[in-house]
DNA sequence: AGGTCTTGTTTTTTCGAAAAAAACTCGCCA
DNA sequence: TGGCGAGTTTTTTTCGAAAAAACAAGACCT
């Protein structure tokens, strides 16, 4: 259960990997890549990936994407079909359906964990994010996709199970790839949702927060399952 | 999230693939083997990875090693080194005790699903596998392994939520490491553990398996711990 | 003694070539 | 028409060599 996320947490618009003392592998940095093209939809579900067409894109040999594509498939973001290389996992409704039901009782759970133990710092970190993630809009893309990440991680940030933020994590991914195959609704105030989880939190009000979050995801998963049925 | 328990689920004492139609690739088996080796305590938590030795023990190229071990690196198993190679994961305290706080979680909401579902076919089955793993002891290790896992994913076969089964599985495996750390405790009554939890499940008695699934969990990592300390 | 520079050794990472499979083409035949 | 099979092309899988990085052992300096 390796942490999935960037490894330090900071974000950068062009992708690049932060310097560091030790230069990152080619096999993560392709990994990195490779992932977040999937999770964003350039690559889109179900798509073959043929070796030589990766080749060609990444600009890197077989080894280093295999390695990247199977350390993916470990994910499940990918398949490898025996022989028959690799294909971008697809999308299917009841996995929607099934994931969404999980990630609702997990965020539950973290929540109340998070506001038994949640502090000053907690509180500081939760508006300084909010109003970062309010500068963009789901329609930009990676920022927005970003911010909205470290928004809902930093609402359990307190909870100190690093198993459920594991699995979270594995979760809010996985719901990245569905959530990109819509267009967003433009009546519906993504903003307002994250505001009103963020004054439950400060009010620790769990009960509120938990409802909240319900409906917040439930709201997400129907939107892409009424595209899922035009 | 790919499911990562042998394809068909079939068992074989000498870990032998089952015959099919296409030949599984090479890397799969050495992923499979390692990753046995791995829970198994083959290789022991902590160990260095190094790709000559490997390469000896298991008689393969580098590459495929390599996309064996980044697939398990993706699962948390092994832990990659940027540059420093591969290692198998170290155990951890805490790690354990909160990974059982969430299996016991996730046991019990798959245990309620599963006998609101439960249906003849279900009995029959958990009758079949329990009867199956009555013929092994815990340090018969294989087998016994085996049977132990398929027996807790028949309690809960009802259960429709792969994602659930999913999470389970993940989590069951990873806990294997920390089992086989320590002797079994001779004075255990692990046969009538696992009983207990037929029984109530062929009652339909969800609130007294669930109480007996966590005692059940609860026991063994007190055991772990308890040899954690010494 | 403690630090650090140099140099040689080990280990990991990355690549492209060769082997092995799979997919495709096209002619043949029923 | 539709299925079968030989031969060809494409694609994947596997390997070992070469490059790059980490590590270890002394030599030297303060």
């Amino acid at each position: 259960m390796v942490d999935q996320s960037p490894v330090d947490g900071t974000y950068r618009a062009d992708g690049t990997a932060p310097l560091s003392k030790t230069r990152s592998t080619l096999t993560d940095q392709i990994w990195q890549q490779l992932r977040n093209d999937v999770l964003s939809g350039r690559q889109s579900p179900g798509k073959r990936l043929r070796l030589d067409a990766l080749k060609e894109e990444y600009g890197v040999g077989f080894s280093t994407l295999r390695e990247a594509l199977w350390r993916l498939s470990a994910e499940g973001l990918v398949v490898s079909n025996s022989r028959k290389g690799f294909q971008v996992s697809p999308v299917l409704r009841d996995e929607l359906i099934d994931m969404t039901r999980l990630r609702i009782l997990l965020e539950q759970m973290a929540l109340d964990e998070a506001i038994q133990n949640g502090n000053d710092e907690w509180e500081a970190r939760l508006l300084s994010t909010f109003h970062r993630l309010s500068k963009y809009k789901q329609t930009d893309g990676q920022p927005w996709d970003h911010w909205h990440k470290t928004f809902h991680n930093d609402l359990v940030w307190p909870c100190r199970s690093p198993v459920l933020q594991q699995l979270r994590n594995q979760l809010h991914d996985h719901s990245r790839r569905y959530r990109h195959a819509v267009r967003n609704d433009p009546n519906r105030d993504d903003l307002g949702e994250h505001r009103a989880l963020l004054d439950a939190c400060l009010e620790r009000n769990a009960q509120k927060a938990k409802a909240l979050m319900a409906q917040h995801l439930q709201l997400t998963t129907d939107l892409v399952l009424a595209s899922f049925d035009r």
